[in-house]
DNA sequence: GCTCCTTGCTACAAATACTGTAGCGATACG
DNA sequence: CGTATCGCTACAGTATTTGTAGCAAGGAGC
């Protein structure tokens, strides 16, 4: 049975409290969904450049997830590619201090 | 096998760059994790409380999820349970944008 | 027409990850 | 002692992911 796309106020796979950041979090919780999120940062990139990209993530679940933040409105496919949306883009930008974070955190850490 | 725990500067799955922001990605894909982190974020939480936040997840998971966060630093263990360490907290704090997305996020798609 | 690319996308079996239930040893309280 | 809780684990069933292969559609060159 195919998981339900968590698209906001639906109730979603570990929740039902509705709460969008729930649905948010099992979205981005699923394998690949940040790295792509992150490949598609500062460039449209093809199905093919976007697995290479992802160390040749398997092109089934690359797929799967394409579809899934495709649904969520976070990705779109052009002429060129796979791009993000505004909405991709908003997204994004709440990850940058998460980059200076991981920078951060391997200096204490590693 | 078993996975290893990200950690900054090693290689990872998904990755062999090394980069800091591709290990934390790896580990905050994971199911669960973002989660977890979520839930401990104003309270401390024992094992059954935390699974009781998480919507009854496999007890097998969480303990999983809980070993790679404390090994990787972000969550520890404390006669009263578990929390965030100070590291985790920080991590934390990256997320609060992502809250204020979900939220407009709903709007827009939901 | 044809071959030769590349595109997005899918099939399918094997490998891996996760779930759900049960229960362990340790500790504390009566 | 019995009865709780704690953190944590075993194990079998199920869901998800991986890796390989290949599809149909579109363009470029012939």
């Amino acid at each position: 049975m195919a998981k339900q796309v968590p698209s906001a106020p639906r109730s979603v796979r570990g929740s039902r409290s509705g709460r969008p950041i729930m649905a948010l979090l099992d979205l981005l919780g699923r394998r690949w969904t940040l790295r792509i999120v992150w490949e598609l940062r500062e460039s449209t990139l093809t199905s093919r450049a976007l697995r290479t990209a992802c160390d040749e993530a398997s092109p089934t679940i690359l797929q799967t997830r394409l579809s899934e933040l495709r649904e969520a409105g976070f990705v779109e496919l052009t002429d060129d590619g796979y791009r993000l949306t505004g909405l991709g883009r908003e997204l994004f930008q709440t990850f940058t201090p998460l980059n200076r974070f991981a920078e951060r955190w391997s200096k204490q850490v590693g």
